[in-house]
DNA sequence: ATTGCGACATGACAACTATCATGTGCCGCA
DNA sequence: TGCGGCACATGATAGTTGTCATGTCGCAAT
């Protein structure tokens, strides 16, 4: 399925049918709080599947939103679930999945906790390896570790010395 | 299995045998840099699973440290493979454990992300309801959110107006 | 070629928080 | 009963970062 930039996949209360796994693009898993603001539990990209939590309630929790043109492919729920039954090895995949994205989610929240860029900044070259990301992936990387580009900038800055 | 604090579990480059569920008490898995600094990427209590993502590695890609007294309860990891491979519903309920603690860890980086105390606790407060502990947890609330205790008080006093 | 956009870059300032210091009240323990 | 530890609480200050402003550069589209 393909969705325009803004295009909701799904909302909070509809009962889970599909799951969306992203081929292109971006989607955004989001969660409305009483007081408006909004909180973005997921960015899910290429390669990722959406909500994987959803697999295993009755309803969805959180929007789904389309961040720009994005493709994605779409299964039933019941159908991944008796695929899950049946094959043990389609079941080791899965999990191994999640345990991989835990363990990638876990460590961007220590990150999140330093309280310096520097820190932050050390803390991602150690996993992401310092050498690539030199074309224009910078302000990304400011993203995924919680700072403004403008202070990553900085610190790059202060490191060519 | 008992361990005292600071008693290590194993260590990183460690041939992955046993896993370690938390019976009481918490164990760190701690990933040492090179420059020095440590980087925490879980805090295991009571009912978590520790390393999950090792079940899938043939090593240890860091070192497990009991984080005062702690109980575990160990299983080999062959058994839990064949467990998992014969029985989908152990299977079922494995993803899905995976799948509740990937979307509570998500969950903690994007309040990690957010800027303010007020936005944080307001994130924390929105998922872990009004019904939260009047006793003595605050401090580890601050943990969580990633903010220093005394701030932490200081908005819960600018709240009590 | 010119225009326009976006990443990269840096300066200045306000705002927020971590840290240190100090103090209070509760509770378990000797 | 008194002591010590711990969570709670608050003030003062310095440090770091977000934000706004401004500018350069490369690149793509007209």
């Amino acid at each position: 399925m393909h969705f325009e930039n803004g295009r909701s996949l799904f909302l909070r209360g509809d009962p889970v049918t599909d799951m969306h796994f992203v081929i292109k693009g971006s989607i955004h898993l989001v969660r409305h709080q009483s007081d408006g603001s909004a909180l973005t539990l997921q960015r899910a990209g290429p390669g990722a599947m959406l909500a994987e939590a959803s697999l295993y309630s009755r309803t969805y929790h959180c929007d789904a939103v389309a961040f720009g043109a994005a493709d994605t492919c779409v299964y039933t729920k019941v159908s991944l679930k008796r695929l899950l039954a049946k094959s043990p090895e389609f079941s080791n995949v899965w999990a191994s999945y999640l345990a991989q994205e835990l363990q990638r989610s876990r460590l961007r929240s220590e990150i999140l906790s330093l309280r310096t860029v520097s820190e932050r900044l050390d803390a991602w070259i150690a996993w992401n390896g310092g050498s690539f990301s030199q074309k224009g992936e910078w302000k990304i990387v400011a993203n995924q570790i919680g700072v403004s580009p403008e202070a990553l900038y900085r610190e790059i800055a202060k490191r060519r010395d």
